[in-house]
DNA sequence: GCTAACTGAGCA
DNA sequence: GCTCAGTTAGCG
């Protein structure tokens, strides 16, 4: 056989041996690196990124003289690990290694970029032991990606600031004791406030006036909210109150460039103050001076990705690892605010009796089942006249809970949960047009009635957003009707009469305040299926109610003998929060109790809870089937336990990665059941 | 996870 | 005595 191309052999040829010249060349360059070590501390220790528990410890690796500057602890550097090239961080740079073998080379610095700051990077080895996960995973979410480009450029110095300390002491005066946690934060005190704010605040306002009296005493300052419309709310105030360009936002969707540029702003030390949502947590802020956390109860805040670490839990141990004050914030009080108020590692900020007062909370009873089936008219007549009144004032805020959540359905006359025939599974609506279905078992429920009082009607079937803007339109004729729900939130709205009906959680800012605020479907909050319930609801209500302007009515349409309801006529989330507590640390839940869950494939976890060395007092629940072949367990110990079944379950994790059994997914103190 | 070293089966 | 697939320890 001849070749089918010999004209091209003597160039292929030619480049083949260039080609081994030049690797030879470099493979004596490499040699000769590896010869000559650094002169001063020529030992790095490297954070590895691998995903194995049993290998979250930082190796040694020899630094060449040629890295000698640029191996910084914080840099980004790759290094041979198990014959392959992975990422890792400078920890520490030492003179001697404990490792007793001949240590392999630093392969590369990516860049001598500080980007793991020593405060994080013990942050991390908290966390990870405090979450049973690895220090890789909570840096994977506290370092940003590198952008190379925006790494080049300088970051711009910060301004000087103009600070008016009167006015954040009257911006406070509501809340007792503002002025003196104001007053403390600027000697440089670190005062600890879970701060419950009244209805009507401009919370966001009151954030900056606290930033800003850190500022004053010369240090940083760290604010996350749960999402980028809140964002943009203290972005805002934080440049009326502290002049442009001290601070910056740091947010999921501002994309690469931007964020790794705000990134290195902070971790350069140009700016101090940051204000973002959950991953901004992590941000490097020189001299911490305070951490905030607005609506701590948003579970927003808790993190998807694991080893899930909660925003309130990450911003609490960097308050006490940098000594920083921290403010725990929200128009509800979370039962773990609570819980830091009981142990006294927090004092508590009130609303004033007046401020409590300056917008009015009222109960309207639920509207007949027969007038909902009938005509559609869930809004009853005093809620008409509510909005008909407010609307010549300003506009009107109506808040109604959107479909698919899990709501267990209730007698219409005796309120005995609705069972399902088949299997007595939970009822609940899983459409506007589908009856009622089990949640357990699927089988549609028809031709329902009450075991109890034979009742065959169901609790007021619910519309939506678009069908309730539908039904105020036709009432309204000649009112602006709008919707903010889902993809098409509105961040704000003008101060002119309209209805803005939106789900919770999306209610725009109104300019001015809304002049009456409606809260309908109470119940179908109520009858979540979770173990917060009661506790969201309120949260979720309060947080309507509080954007009515001074002087403004709530009217929340639902059973006036609920604790919820009334702790919202109250304005009494400090009351509620303690019953809640209380009844929870009775009922072994957190935060009393520190509970975990193991889940995965069944046998997978079977082989967990053999391994698993729990503390004596651990209870465990379980292995209960989730279906789609997994299974979970849940373990819980008394609080004072808690970080011995953190480093129990840690310990698990580390002998099942070395043993390479199935992985498990192991979630501390979830959010949620 | 991956690699490299080790082990024992199979065959000349 | 050697190769090779399968197993396993340790990773700096």
């Amino acid at each position: 056989m001849t070749d089918p191309q010999p004209e091209l052999l003597p160039g292929m040829v030619r480049a083949t041996v260039k080609e081994s010249q030049a690797k030879a060349r470099a493979t004596r360059a490499r040699k000769a690196a590896e010869a000559e070590p650094a002169a001063v501390d020529p030992v790095a220790q490297v954070l590895v990124d691998l995903p194995l528990a049993h290998l979250d410890r930082p190796f040694d690796y020899a630094v060449p003289a040629s890295m000698a500057e640029t191996a910084v602890p914080g840099a980004r550097v790759k290094v041979r690990f198990a014959g392959q090239d992975v990422d890792g961080y400078v920890v520490a740079r030492v003179a001697t290694s404990d490792h007793t073998g001949k240590l392999a080379p630093l392969r590369r610095v990516v860049s001598p970029e500080p980007v793991l700051a020593p405060q994080v990077a013990a942050l991390s080895a908290d966390l990870a032991e405090r979450y049973a996960g690895s220090r890789a995973d909570v840096l994977r979410l506290a370092v940003p990606a590198r952008h190379a480009t925006t790494e080049k450029e300088p970051s711009p110095p910060a301004e000087p600031s103009v600070r008016d300390a009167k006015a954040g002491e009257a911006a406070w005066a509501d809340h007792l004791p503002g002025a003196a946690f104001l007053r403390h934060l600027t000697e440089g005190a670190t005062p600890r406030a879970v701060w419950t704010a009244a209805p009507a605040t401009d919370w966001a306002l009151l954030l900056a006036h606290a930033v800003a009296a850190v500022v004053a005493a010369g240090r940083g300052a760290l604010v996350c909210v749960p999402d980028g419309k809140d964002v943009a709310r203290v972005d805002r105030a934080l440049t009326d109150v502290l002049g442009p360009d001290r601070h910056v936002t740091l947010t999921a969707d501002s994309g690469p460039a931007r964020r790794y540029r705000d990134f290195l702003a902070v971790s350069r030390g140009a700016r101090k103050v940051v204000v973002g949502t959950r991953a901004a947590g992590f941000a490097p802020v020189h001299d911490l001076g305070l951490v905030a956390i607005w609506d701590d109860g948003d579970d927003l805040h808790a993190e998807p990705r694991a080893p899930y670490p909660h925003t309130r839990d990450t911003l609490l141990l960097r308050a006490e690892r940098e000594g920083a004050a921290a403010l725990l914030g929200g128009f509800v009080r979370t039962v773990e605010g609570e819980y830091l108020l009981r142990t006294g590692w927090a004092r508590e900020l009130t609303p004033t009796r007046e401020a409590r007062r300056r917008v009015t909370v009222a109960i309207a009873g639920e509207p007949a089942f027969r007038d909902v089936q009938a005509r559609g008219a869930r809004v009853p007549r005093e809620v008409h006249l509510a909005i008909r009144e407010a609307i010549e004032h300003g506009p009107v805020l109506v808040q109604t809970p959107r479909l698919g959540y899990a709501s267990a359905l209730a007698c219409e006359r005796c309120r005995t949960p609705a069972r399902c025939e088949a299997c007595q599974g939970p009822l609940a609506l899983t459409g506007p047009t589908t009856p009622p279905a089990c949640r357990w078992c699927g089988s549609e429920a028809e031709a329902w009635a009450c075991k109890e009082c034979g009742h065959r009607g169901l609790r007021a079937p619910v519309l939506g957003d678009a069908r309730t803007a539908e039904e105020l339109g036709r009432a309204f004729p000649g009112v602006t009707v709008r919707t903010s729900s889902g993809e098409q939130v509105l961040a704000t709205v003008g101060a002119k009469p309209q209805i803005v009906v939106a789900t919770p959680g999306a209610e725009p800012v109104a300019e001015g305040g809304y002049a009456a605020v409606v809260l309908l479907d109470t119940w179908l909050l109520l009858s979540r299926i979770d173990l917060r319930a009661d506790e969201e609801a309120l949260r979720r209500w309060a947080n309507a109610a509080a954007l009515a302007r001074p002087g403004g009515r709530v009217v929340a349409v639902g059973d006036p003998a609920h604790p919820a309801l009334q702790a919202l006529v109250r304005w009494d989330a400090a009351g509620f929060a303690a019953r809640e507590t209380t009844e929870r640390s009775e009922a072994h839940l957190p935060p009393v109790s520190r509970l975990a869950t193991i889940t995965g494939e069944p046998g997978a976890v079977d082989d967990a809870l053999t391994l698993l060395a729990a503390p004596e007092s651990a209870e465990v629940l379980g292995p209960v089937d989730l279906g789609e072949g997994e299974s979970r367990v849940v373990v819980r110990v008394p609080r004072a336990r808690g970080m011995e079944l953190s480093h129990a379950l840690g310990e698990l994790q580390r002998v099942r990665s070395s043993r390479k059994l199935d992985a498990v997914r192991i979630q501390v103190d979830p959010s949620t059941l």
